[in-house]
DNA sequence: TATTCATCCTTTAACGTTTAAGTAAATTAC
DNA sequence: GTAATTTACTTAAACGTTAAAGGATGAATA
C-alpha cells in the first residue's frame, strides 16, 4: 500500500540501508545522497513505519494510561487533568501514550501489567487505584515502571505522585480553626481510598493536638455528591450540629451544601463548608466553595516525568508530592459573625 | 529479555510455527500439543508481542484521537466525556487508543494524518476542528477514515457525530418564548467554530419566523467563561436590556450569570438565561442553569462505532446527529412573573 | 610508492510474529 | 490393498526497519 524504504531504495538502486540512514541523518551517508534519498520519499509520499522500526530496535516509545471509561457526567475533569498533564509531557518527549480502560471487559481478563507487557509499553500511569484492587502484589513486582497517582505502594519500579494531604488538611483545618470553629464534621472519602486514611488521620490529629477530636462527627463518604448529599442531612438530624465540615472532595461538598440548603440553611452563616480538589464546580456553587486545591495538570506531568527519567536512565526521585493550596472563596464563616 | 515464541517453540523441540497456532488456537494443532504449548508459555512468563504481530498482519488495531492538552483548569469535562465514550468503545472492539496532543510541538511539524500514518492507526477522531484550520484540505482528502466530532467538512472518508444544533437552540427559544420572552439576546461560540453558526443560524431563524430578530442583540463571545462574563457586562450596559440570554455554551452562560449577579441582578427575575452543553457546574451554580445538553459520552462512542464499522466493512452511516435535552432547571422565568 | 585513513556505500542478519505451501503419517474409502 | 483424504505438523518466506560488519574508492601520510 504505502512506500516503504523498499521502494525508494529501488527507485534509486541503492541499498535499503542506506535509504534508511539517510532519511535518519546518519553521517556516513553523502549529503547529495540524503538530499535525493529525501526527494525521492517526498514523491513516493513515504511514511515511515512505526511499527516496524519499534520491532527492530525493540523501543516501543510508548506510555501507557489506565483510566475508568464508565465515566458518569458528574465524575469530573479531574482525572481530565491528569491525562492532559501526562500527554502533555509524553509527547515533548517524543512519547506515544496509549489509553486503556479499566473497566471495560478486557481488564477482565488480562491484568494492568499483561496489557502493558504484550504491547512493550515502556511505563504506565494509573491512578484510583484501590487499597483492595487485586493486582497490588502484581503491580509491586513489577519490572515495569509505574507511577501511580495517589496510591503509595512500596515497590521498586513504582512512582509516586501525589499532594500533600496532610499539609492540605492542616491548611484547611487551620483556616477553620482561626474562623473559631471547634466542633468540626468530616465527611470522608471511602476507605478503600489512600487518601481518605492521610485526610483522616491529618484531621483526627489536627484536633487532638487540640483535645478537640470526636469520632462521632466524622463520617464515611465514598467521594460522590451523592454521598455528601447523604450525610448532609444526616449532619442536620444530630442533636448537636458542627458549625462547621470538612468534606474530603469538593463533590461531597457539593453535594452537602445541596443538602443544607435544601433544609433552608443560610450558608455560610448556618453552617461552614470546606472541601478538597478545587473542581471548577466549586467557583460557581452558591456560596463559593473554600478548598484545598489539587493541580491535576501538574500530577500528571510530574507522574509522566518521573517515568521518562527513569528509562531515559537519568537519576530522579521515586516520590514527588506536591503542595495544596487553600483556596478561600466562600463558604466558611467565623463562629461569632452575624448573619451577612 | 521476555520470552518469546521462538523459546517456547526449542523448549518443546517443535517449530515456532506450531507454537504460534497453538497459542492462537488453530485446527490444525492437536489439543495435546495446545495444551503442552499453552502450559509452557505459561511457565515462561510469555507475552505475545503485539508489535510484532502488528507488523506482520499489517493491522495496527489502533485508533488515534487529538485533544488539547494544553487544558486550563477551566475547559471542562466535555472533551473528557468523548475520550471516555471512545475508549469504552473502542476497547471493547479489542482496539487501542493512541492519544495525541494537537497543541504539542509535535504538531507543528507534522500534520495530524502524518502522524497516524506513522502508527499506522486505522482511524482518527478529531473534535475542536476549527473551519480554519490548516490541515482542512488533507483531511478531505484523506485516505484514513476520520471521525469528526461537531465539525461537519465532506469527505470520502471523513465521518461526522454531533448534536442537532438546530433542534437544541429550538428547544431553548421554544421555552424561552412560551415563557414570554421576545428581547432575546444570543451569546454565541466564537466563528471559528461550526456549531457558533449552525447556532446562530437557527437562534436568527427562529427569531425571524416571528419578527422579533435583533442583529444588535447577538454577541460574539468564544465559548469561554472570560468572553460570557464580559457579554454579560456589556449587556447591563444596554439602555433597552434583553429580558432573556441565550448563550451557546454553558461556561460563557455561567461567565454571564457572574456579571449579572455581580451587578446586584436577581436571577432568574431581572434576567432569564440558558445555555449550551450540561456541565457539571451548571448544577451547581445560583440559579441552576437551564441548559442543552449534549451527551459526550454517547458522542465519543459513535464517533469510535463509525470508525470501527468502517474498517470491519460494516456498512454504516457516515453521520451521526444526536438529539439534544433541554435540561429545565431555575435560570429562566416567566416574564411577567413577580419575584418569587 | 606503499601504507594508512576517511568517506560512503553494501551485504547480511536480525526483531517476533503469521501465513502459504509442503509433507509424512494415520485414517478412511471401496 | 491401493488410493484418496484427513490430521498434525514443518519449512520457508515475509512484514519494514535498523545495526554490525565489510568493502571499494580516493585522499592523505611517511
Amino acid at each position: 500500500m504505502t512506500a516503504t524504504i523498499k521502494d525508494i531504495a529501488k527507485r534509486l538502486g541503492i541499498s535499503v540501508t542506506a535509504v534508511s540512514k539517510a532519511l535518519n541523518d546518519k553521517d556516513d551517508i553523502s549529503d547529495q545522497l540524503k538530499i535525493r534519498v529525501k526527494k525521492v520519499a517526498e514523491e513516493l509520499d513515504y511514511s515511515a513505519n512505526t511499527i516496524a522500526k519499534r520491532l527492530v530496535t525493540n523501543k516501543s516509545n510508548t506510555l501507557g494510561v489506565f483510566m475508568f471509561s464508565r465515566v458518569s457526567q458528574k465524575l469530573d475533569s479531574f482525572v481530565f487533568q491528569f491525562i492532559a498533564g501526562i500527554l502533555e509531557e509524553a509527547n515533548k518527549n517524543d512519547y506515544d501514550i496509549l489509553l486503556f480502560s479499566t473497566d471495560s471487559d478486557l481488564l477482565n481478563e488480562k491484568s494492568y501489567i499483561k496489557l502493558c507487557k504484550e504491547r512493550r509499553v515502556e511505563g504506565a500511569v494509573l491512578f484510583g487505584v484501590r487499597l483492595d484492587d487485586p493486582h497490588i502484589d502484581e503491580l509491586k513486582s513489577s519490572p515495569l515502571p509505574i507511577s501511580i497517582i495517589d496510591t503509595d505502594i512500596e515497590g521498586k519500579n513504582i512512582y509516586y505522585v501525589s499532594t500533600d494531604n496532610r499539609t492540605g488538611v492542616n491548611k484547611a483545618m487551620d483556616y477553620l480553626w482561626r474562623l473559631g470553629h471547634r466542633r468540626i464534621a468530616m465527611i470522608n472519602g471511602h476507605e478503600k481510598a489512600q487518601v481518605s486514611k492521610f485526610r483522616y488521620n491529618a484531621f483526627r490529629q489536627y484536633l487532638r493536638e487540640r483535645d478537640s477530636f470526636e469520632s462521632g462527627l466524622v463520617f464515611p463518604g465514598d467521594f460522590s455528591q451523592e454521598s455528601g448529599y447523604y450525610w448532609g442531612r444526616e449532619i442536620l438530624k444530630m442533636e448537636q450540629r458542627p458549625t462547621a465540615v470538612f468534606a474530603a472532595s469538593d463533590l461531597m461538598a457539593l453535594g452537602a451544601i445541596q443538602a443544607f440548603k435544601e433544609a433552608g440553611l443560610h450558608l455560610p452563616h448556618d453552617m461552614s463548608i470546606i472541601g478538597f480538589d478545587n473542581l471548577s464546580s466549586s467557583e460557581f456553587v452558591e456560596p463559593g466553595l473554600t478548598t484545598v486545591s489539587q493541580d491535576g495538570i501538574k500530577m500528571g506531568k510530574e507522574a509522566a516525568k518521573l517515568l521518562l527519567d527513569r528509562i531515559a536512565g537519568r537519576g530522579s526521585e521515586q516520590k514527588v508530592v506536591l503542595q495544596p493550596e487553600l483556596i478561600i472563596r466562600d463558604s466558611c464563616q467565623s463562629i461569632n459573625q452575624e448573619r451577612g
